[in-house]
DNA sequence: GCTAATATATGACTATGACATATATCAAGG
DNA sequence: CCTTGATATATGTCATAGTCATATATTAGC
């Protein structure tokens, strides 16, 4: 199954931007690189976030024709992305805490002993439902 | 402005469901009370969430006359439902070591010095985007 | 010319959440 | 008896976020 971390997406891209300029293809290698996000990154999911984070004026885009291959839209990030990256760091900090307090309380009523199940499959077959 | 923390309220539903069959009203206070959602919850949000979880198995529910005031549908949590909280619990605690990874890059590239923002605003105003 | 890798983009669908509104019950006060 | 407020469940509409599939174009290697 592997639920997704929702919305994480965004803030993973504006850090990686803040560094510099990048454009999509190489965004996803580096998010793989740094192991930010588990897994692949869905390509039209991260083209769609992008174009989403420009109308938000978080990035701003240029068509770039250099390296090999199509031509490439390069995204850097702005002022406004720069601010609401700062923005993400608080609140993701904000979001472990709530985290481990849904850890504890899981250990609390399950015990510590209890298995965590990492490969919960949804079997909708014998879902009467 | 204060993001959403994505697909978190199944999760913490199915923790305080775990410990006894509940009302939508009364988890929403549990909920509060144990500083699993900071802020408040949208009740029509709850109510449809748990609509959902009743669609995929996870909790069942009955009508009570029981208590003053209207009718309460009361939720119980069902094995399938138990199976995924402790899915979660793993997952949630892989979410945090990416938080982790994330605030360690953030630093990084900022500077261990550098001050989260936890009041950025959407001006929508002054963007002419 | 064909194929594979690179690169961007969109269509259709699902999941989650925000904000507003609707409906009903019951208790308390006038 | 009637209004008001607290409790309780539910739905409408929209935005955001992610999945899976597919389309289109460029370039390099054979």
């Amino acid at each position: 199954m592997q639920p997704p971390v929702w919305g994480f997406l965004q803030p993973c891209l504006l850090l990686v931007l803040a560094e510099g300029p990048n454009y999509g293809y190489s965004l996803i290698d580096e998010l793989s690189k740094r192991k930010l996000i588990n897994g692949d990154v869905d390509v039209g999911n991260l083209y769609r976030t992008l174009r989403r984070m420009e109308g938000e004026g978080l990035v701003e885009s240029v068509m770039s024709d250099e390296g090999p291959g199509p031509n490439r839209r390069v995204y850097q990030i702005t002022e406004r992305g720069k601010q609401l990256l700062k923005y993400w760091a608080g609140t993701l900090e904000q979001r472990t805490r709530l985290i481990n307090r849904f850890v504890d309380e899981f250990h609390r009523v399950f015990g510590e002993q209890s298995e965590v199940d990492l490969n919960f499959v949804s079997d909708e077959e014998d879902n009467p439902i």
